[in-house]
DNA sequence: CGGAGCATCTTTTCACTGTCAAGACTAAAT
DNA sequence: ATTTAGTCTTGACAGTGAAAAGATGCTCCG
């Protein structure tokens, strides 16, 4: 991979720096010339592949939805077959990526800053909740009315999402000691609070 | 109120110009700068009282929490004294004020930016969250073990910061279409999914 | 084979940001 | 009344995102 002038696959490579920097200095500290340096190219370069930071940023989190989707189905295709375990299974997943990826995760769900509109991100954003909506409508009888059904796909989703957010912001710290806890255990204690929301106890 | 040299009160009306900022243009494009001026102060003034935008970001936040709990209060003082009307009450003013004070709601729980080593900011959180606690174990019999009340402490407030991240994000808008519906109606949606958590059905 | 055209990248510039240092002003204390 | 301390302003600096204009090299058509 020699230096030469253009440089081949820029936008992958900005992408990937991206999502290097938003990892090390956060979502808060973004700076789109660092990612250009990083990407060892003038600050000026991502606008002609991105047109501005928003653009980048927009694009990073559609690519982000897409990895949540996985990090859930890698959770489920270990779990059991059944509504709820498949349920536990992708809120497990969906933890898991928001640990590993918090500047992402809070680019993806609690920042103003992509543009919503974007049909790649509006896709992928799609894609994920009609996963969960699925998930969530298979803990019900097929007749179940329109109302209920909001009700659980909201509480499944809100119990998930708000765990998320409280552990990646060190607020679930003081009470869970996730950080102290062995794998399992830690699960255990997520899967057992995901549990509540659907009227059961533990195994 | 004259205009002279030295303001009064200039920290007061820097807090309430920042919060109105954030208000009105949100917190990724908060600006101390902006502030200043929307005081009518020159750009450095806040430095003297507020070191710098950290400072005056915690302060804001710190008071963010103050009214966060009587938020919660108001609700609970015209709701039945049972725990769990108790319970959902709090739940319901927790969203209340995320909606009217969404920059703000984001700054207290998802920012960065705030001191969270500062004594006031940590007074203020640790009373919110002692206050969530308490109405958590309250739910409780008396003698129930330390991880049982850990896991209804996490999950009451799982959902209900999870549903307040959804609604001021626009994510809650396509399921549950709250803009759209009275207030009462809202209020029983969102009492229905708080109530899920707690393993009870309607009223 | 050789330009012409074009996409890619760089350089320069601009307005804006937060922070720091130095100075101007005022109030309170001696 | 004069010092002292606190409050605010001014000016500077490095950093930011965006826009315009210039340099470079790929590609395709003659």
């Amino acid at each position: 991979m020699t230096k030469r002038y253009h440089h081949g696959d820029l936008p992958a490579a900005l992408l990937q720096a991206a999502e290097a920097a938003l990892d090390e200095a956060g979502l808060e500290n973004f700076s789109l010339r660092a990612v250009a340096k990083r990407a060892g190219v003038s600050h000026a370069a991502p606008a002609h592949h991105f047109k501005d930071t928003q653009g980048l940023l927009t694009a990073l989190a559609a690519r982000g939805y897409r990895r949540f989707v996985k990090a859930q189905e890698a959770r489920q295709s270990k779990a059991g077959p059944s509504p709820i375990e498949q349920a536990v299974a992708s809120g497990l997943g969906y933890i898991d990526f928001a640990e590993a990826h918090p500047a992402l995760f809070r680019l993806m769900f609690s920042s103003q800053k992509p543009d919503r509109s974007d049909p790649d991100f509006a896709a992928a954003a799609l894609e994920a909740y009609a996963k969960l909506e699925r998930e969530a409508a298979a803990l019900l009888p097929a007749d179940a009315d329109a109302s209920d059904r909001t009700t659980v796909v909201m509480a499944s989703w809100s119990v998930v999402h708000g765990l998320a957010e409280l552990i990646i912001s060190g607020r679930a710290e003081r009470p869970l000691a996730l950080s102290l806890q062995s794998s399992q255990s830690r699960d255990a204690a997520i899967r057992a609070i995901i549990l509540k929301v659907h009227g059961r106890s533990d195994p």
